[in-house]
DNA sequence: ATGAGCGTTGCACTAAGCGCAACGCTCCTG
DNA sequence: CAGGAGCGTTGCGCTTAGTGCAACGCTCAT
């Protein structure tokens, strides 16, 4: 809608592929040299931007500190984690919180045991959206309008021979998952990975995230991981009543409606 | 320099805050509303901010996406990552790598041992510039009047009775560290918390990041932790010949000028 | 030395962003 | 139930603010 405004954050994608100079950014954006000097300035200014020795640029710092302010402000995360610890404490497997926004599912928590170090590898990545667990529990929650709109606008990828294949299979499974209150993926995203998942509702009963345990076949089969089924669903549920009946601040009151 | 992208890119760090509705941002801005309008609908295009269900608006998903791709290209933390597993292998402390941008020091990777969960928990927010270990190392490399020039700029905040006064004494200390090629920081931020930090250099021998080891008192002394200063150069020396001597992708050769 | 390639600057032009005022909606309130 | 406050939204005329051009200056390679 604002084309100054819409040319200076096409940059911002353009650079996360790479360090690019001017004249590539030019090209890229179709503006003159110039033009793109000023928006680059101004990305520059705000710290998006950072400009690093052989003159090219970068994305910036602030970026960083931007994404992880929205990440803590996320507060359905913050009374996640604690239960996702203790839950792949209880399980050893990996654990992961995911919420819809803006057509995408995006994890924004996982804990994973076996490896602690790099766990924001994929925070914050879009998911497989026609196949995840935690996908199809927050998409079946949409109003149906939308998720109707939404199922035919998608691609589907055969990751796996199981994947989903079209928007017909694939609105059909959330009519399911919406009915049985939880999900699975079961070698649809990668052929030895599957998963169960539960959703987390706020206090009106809209699904706010969704959570799921993910362990490859090698470990556990699929019918020994669903034996986990009611521990995920414990969870969850957990959360969101800790969620929807929540006090601002202190006071950790629990039945309260 | 550009009133339309600066008046947009402002709003970010406002919506970090947490979310606002229209009118907060209008006002915040000083601009009229349908002013404002546009150009939050111009980062919503772009996924930068998220319009939640009760029309307010929040920093949105894309934002994650970005600064994870940006911190992908970092290729420094790239090269560094398993040093740091290695060396906190080797000594069970807390291991933090650290960058120098555009007035700020920020951490970009860190290995703790005993909290596997959270890693990002202060991953991209800047550090505490006058007394952190790896800010010295990485200022001390700054050219002569930049380096000056900051630090006459700094707040000098006293975290404890150990921290750094002023400009004066922070740039006699970065001296010492440009001479001495190693820094500490014992209890200037955190009463208890003691660090040894060693530079990472380029091809040229300019500092490109830093990293630390930090421990509190009650596991090791700042003496005992001084002791670990010649496993912490070889490890950053270790990833300065690495860096320096890359080859783009494959073929990891060493000694190559 | 010479020139190619890059970032940078000042300027005239006009497109693009601006604020205004009016509209429509939802949600309180009397 | 009618009235009104408060919010987001729209269309429009004014003019500011962003644009592209062309010329400049710098750094490197030849």
């Amino acid at each position: 809608m604002s084309q100054t405004v819409d040319r200076a954050l096409s940059i911002l994608p353009l650079l996360a592929e790479g360090p690019a100079d001017l004249g590539q950014v030019a090209d890229r954006l179709g503006v003159h040299k110039s033009t793109a000097l000023r928006l680059l300035r101004t990305l520059h200014e705000h710290g998006l931007v950072y400009r690093q020795s052989d003159q090219r640029y970068r994305l910036g710092a602030r970026l960083f500190a931007l994404a992880q302010e929205a990440m803590e402000n996320l507060d359905v995360r913050e009374i996640a984690h604690p239960h996702l610890v203790r839950l792949n404490e209880q399980c050893g497997h990996t654990v992961h919180l995911a919420v819809y926004e803006e057509n995408e599912v995006l994890y924004i928590d996982k804990v994973e045991s076996r490896y602690p170090v790099r766990m924001y590898s994929r925070i914050g990545k879009p998911v497989a959206i026609t196949v995840a667990a935690v996908a199809k529990l927050l998409l079946a929650d949409l109003p149906e309008p939308e998720r109707r709109a939404l199922a035919e606008k998608l691609d589907y990828p055969m990751y796996t021979p199981r994947s989903t294949p079209n928007a017909e299979a694939f609105l059909k499974e959330l009519a399911k998952v919406r009915e049985q209150g939880w999900a699975t993926d079961l070698g649809g995203h990668e052929e030895s990975i599957n998963c169960v998942a539960a959703p987390i509702r706020g206090a009106d009963g809209r699904v706010v995230a969704a959570m799921s345990v993910s362990a490859p076949n090698v470990v556990v089969t699929a019918d020994e991981l669903l034996t986990l089924l009611p521990l995920v669903r414990r969870t969850a549920d957990a959360i969101s009543g800790e969620y929807s009946g929540r006090t601002p601040v202190h006071h950790p009151d629990k039945d309260t409606p």
